[in-house]
DNA sequence: CTCCGATCTGTAACCGGTTACACACATAGT
DNA sequence: ACTATGTGTGTAACCGGTTACAGATCGGAG
């Protein structure tokens, strides 16, 4: 590999000289620059990140912590991120959490030990006095974890809200809510908006737990058809959730929309890969994305922790389920 | 943030000594052990990696090179990569190329500016020359690029016949194929396979091109349906593509898999997801993204370029759609 | 003609580690 | 007593950049 020393030499001018040529800091005579511009094409030289990195304590580097990229809500918002940070020259290094504090630990000892400049966080912990003390540009997605750090999230509540009343709208008087896991900010405020609504309506409800996997959604609906079979709506707290509904409700011979209305959360691509189609409570993913990426950069190069709640709306999409 | 040069001082050796007993490399006697170890917890020192890295020229990361994580067939392979690198203490840089050449060469020289030790490709281009002269190792997944570059990929030829033999014995006799994008080497050899069972059995065929997206895969099969009506099996390239030629058949008013039987290829979740549920050629996914990084790791700690193809054999599951 | 600031350039220290090498000391073998 | 050999330790060079600082040159003002 050519080094700045080899520039320099081949330049017939000082490593100083050729830095200040590539940083177009301080002054350089035309002459000098040009010898330079010559050297570095001819060498093809390309400066060594590493060693920048070790002078500036900066790297270029942002981390990206998710709970599972394998959770199809996900990897858009993943894909968002890289390319904001592409296009502003950073690096996005992956970490899947799988909502273990310990290992979002230790993924945090070994980026800071490399200079990153900052995280994207989608927490696992409650506690956001934990990440207050990391002391690095920190921006959380989906999950907000505290006033304290900047945050873009989408209006679960609201949402939740949207999709029951939708659901009481199309005639439904008794609606199971399939909750996400307890703990889990978006999960609990999907579930406080459902509530809300339940309440106001006067409807019959029931909420049951799951996580967000299909085939626990599926046992789980199957077991909520045993016990209450007059249930006439569903809404799921994600669209995974509310496929492994249809499933339940396809195995127990009742037809959607006609016997039970579905309604899910998210507004992945699965949605429409459905029949019959997913209605759903439609989230910006990539805008989400991209505004978190767009905001830790910020937070890194301006300094400006601009430590505000970024909501994004959601809008209710209506498809065939309903 | 605390340096060798502090634990030093606080032990009371020099950082020769603090460097010896943190590598655990030649002499240092018990006391001069125990007093720097004592300085190291006293003071958290953690030792900087950058500057590691800039006299090892080495970087403890790896670059995931892949078409575009949205596509859902990438996730659980990007999951192994990461599991396994986790557990050998790599880090993993998120690499979106769009199969675009530029952004792969772009990112290429970003990363080895990075001292990247290695990393993990599904490649753009065709040819396998470009990549050798990256001079880094290198582990192919998902497509051959080349006979001295290693090699994970599955047996796509034969999952291709397997799938086309199960649909003539269930009975089809028109098959239609959708194929994935030219120039994409499994796409490639998944239409060789199926050419080869339909003249082998001498069934009519028709193949249309798509690529992986949804959507199209929808328009395609319903100009598909209206130029070759009595079509009673499909085999898709993916089964993305395959949820697609659902819609368009249910929308044709065609029943699956009474009217046309129906098989995907590739046996990621979205299968089950389903209604009916999607018969499909599983790959071995997770398996591949681990064994690539396997591969690579070893390539990099020992040195060995096994330069051979680990070709994962395919296996035919059988759901409601045939 | 002198002085001043602007322009230009190179030397060397620094970022935070690793390690070659020199030196000190102990123990053992002859 | 006199090497050898094995231990233990510190100094300084090195990885490849950046930049503070000092010295040189030059044009223009006084």
């Amino acid at each position: 590999m050519t080094t700045i020393k080899d520039v320099a030499k081949y330049a017939e001018v000082s490593v100083a000289t050729v830095s200040r040529v590539l940083n177009d800091r301080g002054y350089a005579s035309a002459e000098a620059r040009r010898r330079v511009l010559d050297a570095i094409e001819k060498l093809n030289y390309q400066p060594n990140s590493v060693a920048r990195s070790l002078y500036h304590k900066t790297s270029g580097m942002i981390g990206l912590f998710m709970p599972d990229i394998t959770n199809p809500f996900f990897p858009e918002l993943a894909r968002a991120v890289e390319d904001v940070a592409l296009e502003s020259g950073y690096t996005v290094v992956f970490c899947n959490t799988d909502e273990e504090e310990a290992k979002e630990k230790r993924y945090f000892d070994a980026l800071k030990q490399k200079y990153v400049d900052g995280i994207i966080l989608t927490a696992s912990s409650q506690s956001a006095s934990d990440y207050a003390q990391w002391d690095m540009p920190i921006v959380a997605l989906d999950r907000v974890i505290g006033k304290h750090i900047p945050t873009v999230a989408s209006d679960n509540k609201n949402g939740a809200r949207q999709a029951t009343i939708h659901l009481a709208e199309r005639g439904c008087s008794f609606i199971a809510h399939l909750k996400g896991p307890a703990g889990v900010r978006p999960a609990d405020d999907r579930a406080a908006g459902f509530e809300e609504v339940i309440e106001e309506k006067g409807l019959r409800s029931v909420v049951v737990q799951t996580n967000f996997s299909i085939k626990q959604a599926e046992k789980e609906t199957m077991k909520l058809l045993a016990d209450h079979p007059d249930i006439d709506g569903i809404f799921a707290a994600s669209d995974v959730t509310a496929a492994g509904a249809m499933q339940a409700l396809a195995q127990s011979g009742r037809s959607v929309p006609g016997d039970v209305k579905v309604i899910g959360f998210d507004g992945i691509p699965l949605c429409n890969m459905l029949v019959p189609s997913l209605t759903t409570v439609q989230q910006s993913i990539y805008q989400m994305g991209e505004k978190a990426a767009q905001l830790l950069i910020q937070q890194i190069e301006h300094g400006e922790s601009e430590s505000c709640e970024h909501i994004f709306p959601v809008s209710l999409i209506i498809r065939e389920t309903t």
